[in-house]
DNA sequence: TCTGAACCTTCCCATGATGGTAATGTCAAG
DNA sequence: CTTGACATTACCATCATGGGAAGGTTCAGA
């Protein structure tokens, strides 16, 4: 197959479905050396080719990035979007699993940002060297 | 130097700050490479050899790390630590770009984590096929 | 004194998701 | 036929950390 005969076809090419999906041509190729996606069909001069199909899971993938979801779990979740007799609860297990990743770094960062808050709130912030924040970071013992 | 003479005068090997920092000595000498911590000391055969205050220092980079605290920040804390001339208000302005890069992060997260947890919550869970959660991954549009 | 365990050294590779660049080849329009 | 915008692969970088291999050192105990 050649290019503008694919073109005729309804097909795209990868800079075509990268704007259409939201993915980056360079991710697109990622995600196929990953097997995210399936190998893309190729013109006669190598030349990626794709379908609406394609374009419609490429949109999927970036969603599920958006959501956080590592490639780990979007490839779960394609699993049970392609097939039809899965359960809802198996979907919503992989959900809640990143649901509590979610939670748990959302603490970790709420706990950082919570100490770090108190200690640029008591730093005087002006021209002397004393600094509660470098007091606190030097300490002898992890304690506040 | 050998180690023994070198123990002898209360300077340690690299396994020995590890333990006494809460450093790894994979990452001890990770941050020498990146010149984060001076060149240490070496004993004739090629060990390195800590004092006490390499020891402080290197707390002090574990507890900048516990606070999400970057390379690069950290490299700026250890040298207003260092510097007896320092302005507090200069320590404040790291901690602070670092607490306002915490607070974006922590959005952008729980974000994520209102919108999947509306998904899961709608999701009945059970043995059927029709999912919510999949369906907001496959929507034509990102709307919700 | 020998041996083995427990250290140390350097070097390379892996993570996860993404971006950059370079060298090279193809397509489409003027 | 040239030119510019595409495409291809391959490699390197990020960020902080860990793993492991291959080899040298130290030290305690038999």
């Amino acid at each position: 197959m050649e290019l503008h005969e694919a073109r005729r076809a309804g097909l795209y090419n990868i800079g075509d479905v990268a704007t259409r999906s939201g993915v980056t041509a360079k991710m697109i190729r990622h995600y196929e050396s990953l097997g995210l996606v399936k190998e893309a069909r190729r013109t006669e001069a190598g030349y990626r080719v794709y379908a609406d199909v394609d374009v419609h899971t490429l949109r999927f993938i970036r969603r599920a990035r958006d959501l956080g979801f590592s490639i780990r779990g979007i490839q779960q979740l394609l699993g049970l979007w392609q097939n039809r007799r899965r359960a809802s609860a198996d979907v919503r297990r992989v959900a809640q699993t990143h649901l509590d990743a979610l939670d748990a770094k959302i603490r970790e960062l709420q706990q950082m940002r919570a100490t770090l808050e108190h200690l640029v709130h008591n730093c005087h912030g002006d021209s002397r060297p004393d600094c509660p924040i470098l007091d606190e970071l030097s300490a002898r013992a992890t304690e506040d």
